[in-house]
DNA sequence: GAGGACGCTGCAAACGTATGCATAATGCTG
DNA sequence: CAGCATTATGCATACGTTTGCAGCGTCCTC
């Protein structure tokens, strides 16, 4: 049916479809264009998209930038493609971008602000229409000069307090407080904390989420039991984890900001015996893929990474479509996700 | 000091350029361009270098692009980027193409003919300069399609045997021969097989590699002991190794073509109360990240994925700079990594 | 039935760059 | 000093689109 008859090698242009339909190839780009067809009658336009069917015409979007000054890619930074929390976002996004004809192009920063900018200017070079990040520090120089440059940007997964910037993220303090409320339902009392980087909302928001989750259930957070990471690692967890114990107050269960820092906390209990569930219980943030399939089966944060990555995607293509409104920031809610690694504390 | 005093929004261009120098834009743009500078006066030359970094002009690759039909960016084709397979291989090509000043364009196309004629297509849109495949059936019409149409085309992970294709992939085949000694050496003597699906090359060659190195043991490979999936994937998996459960006939080892259809054993044991490694012990292929945290820990064979990435994106650049000589296929190193879903038969 | 309004389509000029060809200026050869 | 080769530059066109403007026919209105 579908199949073509036409040489592959040939790329047909909009003048092809115009040839075969019998019209004048500007006739044909309105045609093929939703927002013009209705300038053009009916059976012609019917005429022209046949033919543009026909012949397998696929617009070039190289010439259509040149004229319209867009390039219909937006680039997306991220830190690193590896870290499985990225690429269910980033399915999101394209997903998202491609029903609406644009395209993305990827760069990993590896956390690093020097890649981070090159990366930036790069994309600026390749004429990106938009800069979709997830690489934000609350430290934000580089936007601010991104947006001064005239881009459109979205924060993704993590977002700049007071910063006119919109984002799409999850509701981080609440799920940092899910995490905590299902440990002292369980009896816990004493709960250390794993807080990520402080200088990314990630991890500021969710340190919030469990100073006020321990305090609206009447306990004072004891500044002894929390640590900051300085990166979402797994040795990262494991070295502060084995602080906390090396401490010597007692704890009877830890909520980390993320699960590669639970899964530290899990290498560490290995090494010195400690049980878990049995002596500690621990509690991710993410539910990143194959979070059922660890030793123990991980008690976790589940967030919606795709719908995170769509939702980022629908406010760039907002800002794209010249919506010039107030930025918006999407939270998206966050479910605890009960394991095996967790338990009633002595249990 | 490379501070710009023109308005951000102003673009400026090559007849920008050229009037500050004094020259034609068509000499701007041969002053301007490594090749063709030759052409222009050195004096003029500087000249216009000057004016270029004084209205800070940055080319438009998109218009350029038209012009040359190079867009310095090349299409890389993936089935999907949650499945943890790819982000290492994408970082591999990924970085060897920056540091040669290309970019990469990334789809996935689940899996799906439609999606990757589509992907295709609106890859040759925006002018890719060659593809990257991550996707090859033995089916290859899709092809032949794209290496008539002009494009340099390269296999990654894949590979299409009598195909006059580059590809860079690990040694399929030695890699399960590896894992299947290793059972053997443990002891084992009947050995089932869940292999990938046969028309990709590396559910084919995994498959030849079982066979091989149940030959040369000196024992028969049992076709009743073999099974073939449709999908490398956990659901698979259970499936299948459901299906030589039932079948009744003895076994005490499991080579599973991929750590994902070995996941899915894991998890048909659980569910039937088989003890792994006790009763039967599974080898995974590719070590995938967090295979050791699995439940046992997975024995497997390790590719070195980025190392795969980097090589066809290096096939890709010989190519790219016109290298014409006869396909090359480059075959990486697998190595087995023992873990505890492996033991010796009964117990 | 003449004039205007309207709906549809064609014409042509862009967008920013690259490049074959023509041309002007210069140097060289005999 | 004529003639030619060489060098350096300008001119014009093309890449595949989009879009303001003009033109054409048709229908309606008075």
């Amino acid at each position: 049916m579908a199949a073509s008859n036409t040489r592959p090698g040939a790329r047909t242009t909009l003048r092809d479809v115009a040839r075969v339909a019998g019209v004048h190839p500007a006739t044909a780009s309105r045609a093929l264009n939703e927002e013009t067809r209705s300038l053009v009658n009916e059976e012609t336009a019917q005429r022209v998209l046949r033919a543009a069917e026909e012949v397998g015409y696929r617009p070039n979007p190289i010439a259509r930038g040149l004229k319209t000054n867009r390039s219909y890619t937006v680039g997306v930074l991220i830190p690193d493609l590896n870290n499985p929390l990225f690429p269910p976002i980033l399915r999101g996004i394209e997903d998202r971008l491609e029903v609406a004809g644009y395209t993305s192009l990827i760069a990993n920063t590896d956390n690093d602000p020097e890649r981070e900018l090159l990366d930036t200017q790069a994309m600026r070079a390749r004429q990106v229409d938009g800069i979709i990040a997830a690489t934000a520090r609350r430290d934000h120089r580089l936007f601010d000069e991104v947006v001064a440059s005239g881009l459109d940007l979205v924060l993704v997964n993590r977002w700049l307090p007071g910063v006119p910037i919109s984002s799409a993220t999850a509701d981080d303090r609440k799920g940092q407080r899910l995490a905590v409320q299902h440990l002292i339902e369980l009896g816990h009392r004493a709960i250390a904390h794993i807080a990520g980087p402080l200088d990314y909302s990630t991890g500021f928001d969710r340190h919030e989420g469990f100073l006020e989750a321990v305090r609206s259930a009447g306990l004072d957070p004891d500044p002894e039991l929390v640590v900051v990471s300085e990166a979402f690692t797994e040795s990262e967890g494991a070295r502060l984890c084995a602080r906390l114990l090396d401490r010597g107050r007692e704890f009877t269960a830890i909520a980390a900001a993320n699960d590669l820092l639970a899964l530290g906390c899990l290498d560490t209990f290995a090494e010195r015996g400690v049980q878990c569930p049995g002596e500690v219980s621990v509690v991710g943030f993410n539910d990143m893929p194959f979070a059922a399939r660890f030793q123990p089966p991980l008690t976790t944060i589940h967030i919606p990474h795709y719908e995170i990555g769509s939702a980022a995607a629908e406010l760039m293509l907002e800002r794209l479509q010249g919506a010039d409104g107030e930025p918006r920031h999407v939270r998206l809610e966050p479910a605890l996700v009960v394991r095996d690694s967790t338990a009633p504390p002595g249990g």
